[in-house]
RNA sequence: CGCGGGGUGGAGCAGCCUGGUAGCUCGUUGGGCUCAUAACCCAAAGGUCGUAGGUUCAAAUCCUACCCCCGCAACCA
């Protein structure tokens, strides 16, 4: 039986859907609607991933039970999709019940294999928080205890029992599988990147944590909570019925997998390429075909960050385009596999050129001369001369061999590739209608024939491009095909099965446009507006609304003053409440005023500055800042600035701090701004 | 030597694996056409394919070195 599995991730709750859950989903479905099209039978599945710490927290900070919140954030994914008509099967989420089921399935099967076992996982520990820190994101105290970041406790060396799945017994496996499935990860750069990684050594992955409760337990032992990713993974299975009942269980599971190809962002390639086929290895389950590894999409060239404020605001994308001709552009412009650059202007040139201008446009005019001198009955290719017949034929094998070529380049999914062999067929198409010039042919009843082999030859191309886009464009080409006279579903028509010269003596449909023409500068005007009134709420956006990402945006440099919007409210960590402290918690701060000696880069950092500084000292202090950004090292010098004096020393990039120079921090980026006085002040002096 | 991606006509990109006339979209200029969504067709201008070496009959493509840009990591006492 032809069976095609397609996966997306399954999208963490943590945070609303934006461009690049759209983009994978999009690309999913426009496989699963290829293949389904030439007679495969398709499950396509996406859904979310629900457990964990981080969204424990967010529960609690909107104040919600965890199940409520989270059935909120995935109704907005569903919102999000809806318009877009997907066509998954199922929508796996992990807090389903089956789910959990065949998650215990599958560790039970690696415990039993001897994969799993008991151990501990040492590290520093907040009883307040309940959490583990890793000494790079703790904080060092006075005497080098570490202390919480959060709370400014010690934290305990507490070695917490937890699970290890032995990562490290399938090193060799997982090489050799890689070695003789060159396509098991795609593309190749991806592919090296993570040989190299797994040729480096792999250690034995914690999978459980007694201190997390949003999760599923770990079977016969209730107390620990399996390890998200190993929880999120195993969706692939459980969704089709593994060691569940779900869609029947075993037998829809035997049927479906292996899947095909599972499609991931690079950010998440090892847990799909290593972890994952561990796992499955260590259940005796067959591994996936294919792991495809997609780009990101950035904007203007940059990662889209909140912070930059470059963001693709799916509710203005939305408002101004289709989501077809959003799915024609993410996969004609991007090159499958590496990052993509979006940009309204692209996008509104994109749809202007290729659809409105192109397709649409070709499909009226044959259509609007059909209607008007063959009385709306598509002509059969008419007799003509040898010249005209032959150009008919050449466009006739032009749009024959898009066909093939077109299903070669999706089939190694190169959508780029795939769309430009159309837009390429096409352009015969129009350029053989310029040539013959239908419209003087029919004002003489001579060269009917002739007419009627352009006309034909036409809306024969017209008939391809359209079952050949179906998968792209499900509306736009149903809407043509029927304009053509067809009946039922171009979704169902195989291309390589058309026949050429089948249409004919078919009525044609109403015409009407396919793609309308975009005003470029009004839609530009409009985005801008909108887009700047959706960042200033956004800025105004209270907490429970809009829940951390784990990966905290990173600060970029650059964009200073110009983007100064009325900057509303740029609370910079605003603390739930004021907490007091008495002044001799204050006068334990010894601050004095100091004098730049020297100011220096530091090697290999971005964002330090190495002074030394005069605090009318015997000696002068070498104090690092992180401030290289924003300030050229030589203008500092000589400067008087405010450093804490008694702050306990720390070795930074190899250079020991004696101090800090205190700043104020603005915006959002937190920018520095140092401190200082506007009268002169004796190197040394205390401030209180 | 931390890891990775990239530097191709004015802009944005493909081509590089599998060397052999440098291609696409937008933009510019001139012309044609009028069926069509001011669309379509033709023509032109514009590129020493980051730099320097090397391999080769032949290099954007393979090799070496270097320069620059962008992510990630590190780094903001």
């Amino acid at each position: 039986m032809n069976k095609f599995y397609v996966t997306t991730p399954i999208y963490y709750v943590n945070s609303y859907p934006h461009l690049g859950h759209l983009y994978t989903t999009i690309v999913a479905d426009t496989v699963a609607r290829y293949k389904r099209q030439r007679g495969a039978e398709v499950f396509f599945l996406t859904g979310t991933d629900e457990h964990g710490i981080n969204i424990e927290r967010a529960a609690e900070a909107a104040g919600l039970p965890v199940q409520q919140h989270v059935d909120r954030i995935v109704d907005a994914f569903k919102t999000a999709f809806e318009p877009f008509q997907f066509t998954n099967q199922h929508w796996v989420r992990t807090t389903d019940q089956y789910h959990k089921q065949g998650v215990r399935k599958l560790w039970q099967h690696a415990a039993e294999n001897g994969y799993i076992y008991k151990g501990k996982y040492e590290g520093w520990y907040c009883g307040n928080c309940n959490e583990f820190y890793s000494e790079d994101e703790a904080k060092p105290g006075e005497d080098g205890t570490l202390l919480c970041p959060t709370h400014d406790r010690p934290l305990d060396r507490i070695a917490e029992e937890s699970y290890f799945f032995k990562l490290s017994a399938f090193q060799d496996k997982l090489l050799e599988h890689y070695e003789q499935n060159p396509h098991f990860i795609r593309p190749e750069t991806r592919r090296n990147e993570v040989l190299s990684f797994v040729r480096g050594g792999l250690n034995d992955l914690s999978v459980s944590r007694v201190s997390v409760k949003w999760g599923i337990p770990v079977p016969n032992d209730p107390d620990h909570t399996m390890y998200v990713w190993f929880d999120a993974l195993s969706n692939y299975i459980t969704a089709i019925g593994y060691g569940n009942e779900q869609f029947g269980g075993e037998e829809h599971f035997k049927k479906f997998w292996p899947a095909d190809l599972q499609l991931v962002g690079k950010d998440i390639l090892r847990f799909h390429t290593v972890y994952w086929p561990a796992f499955l290895m260590a259940a005796g389950i067959e591994l996936p075909k294919t792991i495809y590894s997609h780009g990101m999409w950035l904007s203007g060239g940059r990662k889209m960050s909140k912070t930059l404020g470059n963001v693709i605001d799916l509710a203005v994308l939305q408002k101004h385009f289709t989501p077809e001709t959003v799915r024609y552009f993410v996969l004609r412009e991007m090159v499958f596999g590496q990052d993509g650059d979006f940009t309204y202007e692209a996008l509104l040139d994109r749809v202007n050129a290729d659809l409105a201008s192109g397709l649409g446009n070709l499909s009226s005019r044959t259509l609007t001369m059909i209607r008007n001198y063959c009385d709306g009955l598509i002509p059969s290719a008419g007799e003509a001369g040898a010249e005209l017949s032959a150009q008919a034929n050449e466009v006739r094998e032009a749009v024959e061999q898009a066909v093939a070529a077109f299903d070669r380049e999706f089939d190694e999914y190169n959508f780029s590739r795939a769309i430009e062999t159309v837009s390429n067929a096409r352009f015969r198409v129009d350029k053989f209608i310029s040539d013959a010039k239908p419209w003087d042919l029919a004002k003489d009843p001579a060269k009917r024939g002739e007419l009627e082999l352009v006309l034909h030859t036409a809306a024969e191309s017209l008939r391809f491009f359209a079952a050949l886009l179906a998968p792209i464009l499900p509306n736009a080409t149903q809407a043509i095909w029927q304009q053509l006279g067809e009946s039922g579903e171009v979704s169902g028509v195989i291309p390589n099965s058309l026949k050429w010269g089948e249409a004919r003596q078919k009525q044609i449909g109403e015409i009407t446009p396919i793609f309308p023409r975009l005003d470029k500068k009004k839609v530009m005007a409009e985005i801008k507006q909108e887009e700047a009134a959706s960042q200033a709420a956004r800025a105004q956006e209270t907490k429970p609304e809009a829940p951390a990402e784990v990966k905290p945006a990173e600060a970029a440099p650059a964009a200073p003053a110009a983007t100064a919007a009325p900057a509303a409210s740029q609370t910079v960590g605003a603390p739930e409440g004021i907490a007091y402290i008495g002044i001799e918690d204050f006068l334990k701060v010894e601050l004095r005023v100091g004098q730049i000696l020297t100011a220096e880069p530091v090697p290999k950092a971005d964002k330090l500055l190495r002074f030394t500084i005069d605090l009318g000292e015997a000696a002068p202090r070498q104090i690092l800042a992180g401030i290289a950004q924003y300030y050229a090292p030589d203008t500092l010098i000589g400067r008087k600035v405010i450093v804490v004096a008694n702050l306990a020393p720390r070795k930074l990039r190899g250079f020991e701090s004696q101090g800090m120079i205190l700043a104020a921090s603005v915006g959002e980026e937190g920018k520095p701004v140092l401190a200082g006085f506007l009268e002169e002040v004796p190197n040394g002096a205390k401030l209180k």
